[in-house]
RNA sequence: GGGCGAUUAGCUCAGUUGGUUAGAGCGUUCGGUUCACAUCCGAAAGGUCACUGGUUCGAGUCCAGUAUCGCCCACCA
């Protein structure tokens, strides 16, 4: 009595029914072998904000092929799960909803209240999007599942921070940086992009102190010549030579300033002079530096003029800009204005104009930390799919500059700095020269602690600032296996195999675990780092909630299964390059899960004995039996094909080409073992070649639900089970050899 | 201003170290109703592999240059 099998595979029939019992079975949960190397992938914590989206699918996907490929070659294999606090990126997202839902700020809240409420907020999204990624097959460890704010990983975070201060190599600093007055926080660079904008280039006249003549500049921005405090010209510009160091008067102010030669300067833009604003402008910065000029802040925090900006102070920016143009105008100052497209930065969060601003930070020195990271990847302990991206990467790293890591934000690690109350110094004179060598009264600690050092009585007060988010995620690969303490993963799965993410976050993130885990650790985090391209749609446009071409993932699976989604995503895709998606795609790939259940229910309904006979254990015993078997000339090439196709399958999956393995596998499996093979034997199943052929087909059956089990689990482990139930689940299988 | 990538069938894209008639999905046309699967099978149309030159017995694949498009980095006010 043959058991009657469905005419098509139903997903929702078997998915989460197969995906508690692996989970159940504690197949995910690798056991700790000395005698072997194990296979360890540290998942990219998905931001615990949101719903994972299409390009989620994706690297769960192709790091559940590496690991479920491993796993069925024998190696302990490790795929550790985890989700990031996201620090800007989760507040503004939480600030949105607070404003629409309750229209409060987090001011309204306070800090204590916000952070709570952000938290329960990032846990409740956690717990859906764990749902989301089983949903996905994703067959990582849960026991081992991490947050990036979890109590250890929060006090590793803290121990870095020390242990850096401690090596000199964490500083305070009053620079400039790029200043969000949205999100009220400092940047990075890296959280800025630029844009083009319509702008206008205003030459105004400096008259000379000497009364005999002016010298020309041009800005973009004329309200910041109030925070002026030179002019300065190319070394090299015959023009103003006899005018460097010489003053000019600065008109709207009583100040005069000088004029300074600095290569930085442009010869052929405007007119080869520029207005020096060190405290408003990045570039000024650094001339500034050079030439010990005081830095003068006319722009507050609040994209409002200073006192330092005299009869100018509190105006907004924009009016500051149109008085100050009309007062020069009036005096005749103004030679002319021009129509000018120029570059702006932008907060790469919520779009707003960034302010460039001095003020104090923390820094990363980063000189030190990325020589060795340099050298990691130039001898090749470290290696990149596709390669190229090496390049990109050594490209940043060999220009990089020190790191911001302090962030005026609530949601994250607050740094692990008290400050003596009674000399706090938090607000130290900016105006004054910021290489003044000023001592501020503070220690590093992650607790409070118990007695002030410096006044004996004081209650310290904590840094209010926040790390920036990478600086946590920077150390991922190894605080998740428990460092600083020497346990028993660290030791055994540290340093991990690949790490797998997309090139847009090689400088966020990639860049920095390297640094950090080096410095950390004394090795490099990871051996192999894989790209994974953007997701994009039919057209090849990025996706984007503004686009409305959003593909949900989980609808796909829900109305196509994960197996075509996975496939989908996967087939005939190449590391490092864009991929595009579609729902005839999933539909084509769900067709071919179908054509998988159908081969096996038509050897299972015409092929008897086959799940009497189970070819257990290593595949050797399956080639055992087909060599104690009659088969003919036909049968041995049919076989040798076989081989020939799993060598293949191997090989590419050992050079991580995914994408081309799955692409083969479908189309051997389909039109190979399906339209011709099956065909030409179904005729043979009876009378004498009925054993052999049987064999054949079962054999090849077999063979290539282990090689496709990576790609698509689901519809395997549903098939092996039916097929051959006694042999337990198909992801703690062997491959064929 | 530097760096990187793309250009292959109507559309979206693969093509591993150079090797026989260049592939897939979707779409198009024609033919198949029992015999695993119409979420299927068989067949067909459709490509000077952007252009030019070079290396080679042999180039979609390697080299140089050109064109178009795209991306990243950068302090041009």
């Amino acid at each position: 009595m043959k058991q009657e099998i469905p005419k098509t595979f139903d997903p929702k029939a078997w998915e989460t029914k197969l995906y508690n019992q692996w989970e159940d079975s504690g197949s995910f949960t690798p056991k700790i072998d000395p005698k072997q190397r194990p296979y360890t992938i540290i998942m990219p914590p998905p931001n615990a904000n949101d719903q994972l989206h299409i390009g989620h699918a994706l690297f769960v996907t192709l790091e559940d092929i590496m690991v479920r490929y491993h796993r069925m070659k024998g190696e302990p294999t490790l795929w550790l799960p985890g989700a990031d606090h996201a620090g800007i990126a989760s507040q503004v997202f939480f600030e949105k909803i607070l404003k629409k839902e309750e229209n409060k700020t987090r001011y309204d809240l306070g800090r204590e209240k916000f952070v709570e409420r952000l938290r329960e907020f990032a846990v409740n999204k956690r717990v859906a999007m764990e749902g989301q990624l089983r949903r996905l097959g994703a067959s990582c460890d849960w026991t081992r599942n991490k947050f990036t704010l979890d109590p250890d990983v929060s006090a590793a975070v803290y121990h870095t921070f020390k242990k850096m201060y401690d090596d000199g190599l964490i500083y305070r600093g009053e620079r400039i940086i790029n200043w969000c007055p949205r999100c009220a926080t400092g940047l990075s660079d890296l959280e800025v992009e630029h844009q083009e904008v319509e702008g206008r280039l205003t030459y105004i006249k400096y008259p000379l102190s000497d009364g005999s003549g002016f010298i020309i500049v041009a800005t973009t921005r004329p309200e910041t010549m109030l925070g002026d405090t030179a002019v300065a010209v190319n070394p090299d510009d015959k023009r103003y030579k006899k005018l460097v160091g010489q003053r000019v008067k600065l008109p709207l102010t009583d100040r005069e300033i000088p004029i300074v030669a600095d290569k930085a300067v442009d010869k052929e833009f405007g007119t080869g002079a520029v207005k020096i604003t060190p405290a408003h402008d990045p570039t000024d910065f650094e001339i500034g530096e050079r030439h010990q000029l005081p830095v003068m802040v006319v722009i507050g925090q609040d994209y409002k003029m200073t006192d330092a900006a005299g009869d100018y102070a509190g105006l907004k920016i924009n009016a500051a800009r149109d008085k100050v143009l009309a007062d020069l105008r009036e005096q005749g100052l103004i030679e002319k204005q021009v129509e000018y497209r120029h570059s702006v930065g932008h907060c790469v969060r919520c779009k707003t104009m960034v302010e460039p601003l001095v003020s104090k930070q923390w820094f990363v020195k980063i000189a030190p930390l990325a020589a060795p990271a340099i050298a990691a990847v130039k001898t090749g302990q470290i290696k990149f799919i596709p390669d190229r991206f090496e390049k990109t990467y050594l490209n940043w790293m060999e220009n990089i500059r020190d790191w911001n890591i302090s962030r005026q934000l609530w949601w994250g690690h607050r740094i692990p700095v008290w400050f003596c109350k009674n000399q706090t110094g938090l607000i130290s004179n900016i105006q004054s020269s910021m290489s003044s060598g000023e001592r501020e009264n503070f220690v590093v600690s992650q607790n409070r602690p118990a007695k002030c050092p410096f006044c004996k009585k004081c209650e310290m007060v904590q840094e209010e600032d926040t790390l920036d988010t990478w600086f946590s995620s920077g150390l991922w690969p190894f605080t998740t296996l428990g460092w600083p303490n020497n346990t028993p993963d660290f030791k055994y799965f540290y340093p991990t195999t690949v790490m797998e993410t997309g090139w847009d976050i090689i400088f966020f993130w990639v860049a920095r675990m390297i640094m950090l885990g080096i410095y950390c650790t004394g090795e490099v985090p990871f051996e192999l780092v894989y790209m994974n391209g953007l997701v994009r749609d039919k057209e090849g446009n990025k996706i984007s909630k503004s686009k409305g071409n959003v593909i949900d993932p989980i609808a796909m699976v829900d109305k196509y299964g994960a197996d075509a989604l996975r496939m989908g995503l996967v087939a005939g895709t190449a590391a490092g390059n864009d991929t595009t998606m579609s729902e005839d795609k999933v539909r084509a790939y769900r067709n071919f899960a179908n054509k998988i259940w159908n081969a096996a229910r038509f050897i299972q309904q015409r092929v008897s004995g086959l799940a009497g006979q189970p070819q257990r254990g290593p595949s050797g015993q399956a080639s055992q039996k087909l060599t104690g078997m009659s088969l003919n000339d036909r049968d041995k090439i049919v076989l040798a094909d076989f081989n020939k196709i799993t060598q293949d399958i191997v090989r590419m999956m050992d050079k991580y080409q995914l994408g081309q393995a799955g692409e083969l596998l479908y189309d051997y499996f389909w039109h190979t073992f399906c339209d011709k093979l099956i065909e030409e034997y179904k005729t043979q199943l009876t009378g004498e070649r009925a054993e052999a052929a049987t064999a054949v087909l079962g054999h090849i059956l077999k063979n290539s639900l282990r090689l496709l089990h990576p790609f698509v689990p689901f519809v395997t482990e549903a098939v092996w089970q039916t097929l051959y139930e006694k042999e337990g689940l198909l992801l703690t299988q062997e491959l064929p050899a």
